[in-house]
DNA sequence: TTTGTGTAAATTGTAGACAATATGTATTTT
DNA sequence: AAAATACATATTGTCTACAATTTACACAAA
């Protein structure tokens, strides 16, 4: 009853890591640790650590005698994401396909094929995270310890953002998923094939069909940021 | 006043972070928690929490059961800082013109002014953290959360780095210096004036002026690279 | 009614002790 | 003598308990 599981801690972590990713804890709340530590059935020092090293990887924000907030999306957010994804997409493809193994494309590979089985099932969920999933491995790719922390968070949003938009009445975004998914599998030829330049340039056009699916809707409706309970706005 | 202090275990974060930038902890070496717990009169879980937030922020590595490792620095680690520095900082420096604050330029002219003086008095250390210091500054100028963490970690190792090459018997080194301290000044005017484009320009060619001076000493002696030992040989 | 203050409850921060795991050494066996 | 295993030691990981700080609420005074 130990070696299955990659011990509670780490389980601890990836799950927290999961539920901000699909906004299962939403930008802006509040994390008790009493009752996460009981959730994950580990003590309270243990959970501290997970949320300190979170906080170092922003995904939380710590407060000096105020606990832990899910790093918060603003309206500033958005228009900083905008600035900074097609810069570090375009360089971290490029990166890829230059420096790419046998092994990371086979991964690749096998992500695409469980992301087009999750699209098929309609499990909006998993398809994210094995968006998200997909993506991170281009960024292993990379191999350049100095994009990957700026791209991991670009990926955090990135997967945050998309789960508020998510609308399955809409059959526009049905058709831009088909899309996308489509750009996957030339990611991976490119990649395969070491041709970076043009992989660069796919990231762009793969950001701009994103871009175009956030902006329809961040436009009209406005971005919806829970705020959660902050006694006192801080600046 | 309310915190005259900044507690023990932020104090702690803060000179980890400056002994790993200054190398007084050298990349690789293992960190021996209930030594560093000790030394900061603090117990071994707070202490824990500190290590689990540098590791987030990539100051250092931590490997199960074995401790806590100073992020390390490979000959591949500088390939790597060479591709992403230039597009990193003309970035970060185009956004700070955009956006930066009064308040943060009079900061940046009061680092100026000491980064000067520790020039003068020959301070190795000192004038090294005052050019990390001034470049953090402008980082927090740019204001965009997703360039950010990349952007630190470059300063990170920038600032370890430019401790690797330090040699006061080299005249030119000096006069290197002082053209980057003029440089400092032209920072100071084009971000009050808020030209982005000649802040990007001059971004780049601090990045040069910087990379001459590391190629200069890397590539003839090679890069000094401790390795460290598990947890049982230092002291 | 409003505002200020004091106390109580709850939550976060810290400490010390204990358990689990890895390493080093010594002894035994081939 | 060399290798492998078992034991001893050191270091990391976790838990329970306690201290400190903050928030909430009640009550009193203006």
């Amino acid at each position: 009853m130990k070696q299955p599981v990659k011990t509670k801690k780490s389980a601890c972590l990836d799950d927290l890591r999961r539920r901000i990713l699909t906004q299962d804890l939403e930008p802006g709340v509040y994390l008790d640790e009493m009752q996460l530590a009981e959730a994950y059935d580990i003590s309270r020092p243990p959970l501290r650590e997970v949320l300190n090293q979170l906080a170092g990887e922003e995904y939380v924000l710590l407060h000096k005698n105020r606990g832990a907030q899910v790093m918060p999306m603003t309206h500033k957010t958005l228009r900083n994401f905008f600035v900074a994804a097609p810069m570090l997409y375009a360089a971290v493809a490029r990166l890829a396909a230059e420096h790419a193994s046998r092994d990371q494309i086979a991964d690749l590979r096998a992500i695409q094929s469980r992301f087009r089985c999750a699209i098929e099932q309609g499990d909006t969920a998993e398809r994210t995270l094995l968006n998200q999933h997909f993506h991170a491995v281009i960024g292993d790719m990379a191999d350049n310890e100095y994009l990957a922390p700026s791209y991991r968070r670009l990926l955090i949003d990135h997967t945050r953002i998309g789960m508020s938009f998510y609308n399955p009445r809409n059959a526009a975004l049905g058709e831009q998923r088909a899309i996308a998914a489509d750009q996957h599998d030339d990611f991976i030829r490119l990649i395969d094939a070491g041709d970076a330049e043009a992989a660069a340039h796919l990231a762009v056009a793969h950001w701009e069909l994103s871009r175009a699916e956030i902006e329809n809707f961040a436009t009209p409706v406005g971005l919806h940021i829970p705020l959660g309970h902050a006694p006192n706005g801080s600046r």
